[in-house]
DNA sequence: TACTTGACCGTAT
DNA sequence: CATACGGCCAAGT
């Protein structure tokens, strides 16, 4: 069962740096579809000294999960907008950035490895 | 044990 | 755009 949790944090080390992928897809991801939750569940108690790209987690709408105006939603803004990820009233354009459709399933690592 | 919460999601009004 | 609803389920009360 821990390592479901591991392939939940592998999933978001292999965002790539520029992008951004939604709970839902981290879930879908990490092989426990349906499962958003656990992700946002997981990311509230990551360990400090952890490295992990959690700020390239948004919601499906693209929106910044955590309180508009709070501590940790602007040090999200301003770690995506660093790497060139581009950031509206706490939202992100998926059009763009967002790692979630078609074709992007490449540059998340082909299925079964 | 029962009920509430929450970095969520998709569909439907 | 805003509500509503049903799913999901680990943790905390």
């Amino acid at each position: 069962m821990q390592d479901r949790n591991a392939r939940i944090y592998a999933a978001i080390a292999a965002i790539p740096p520029g992008r951004v992928a939604s709970y839902g897809a981290i879930a879908a991801r990490a092989g426990v579809p349906g499962r958003a939750r656990l992700v946002g569940r997981l990311l509230g108690e990551v360990p400090e000294g952890m490295q992990l790209p959690w700020f390239r987690v948004l919601r499906a709408s693209g929106q910044i999960a955590m309180p508009p105006g709070s501590r940790g939603f602007r040090e999200q803004c301003r770690r995506l907008r660093a790497e060139g990820v581009e950031v509206c009233n706490g939202r992100v354009p998926l059009s763009r950035f967002g790692l979630d459709g078609d074709l992007d399933h490449a540059l998340w690592g082909l299925p079964g490895q």
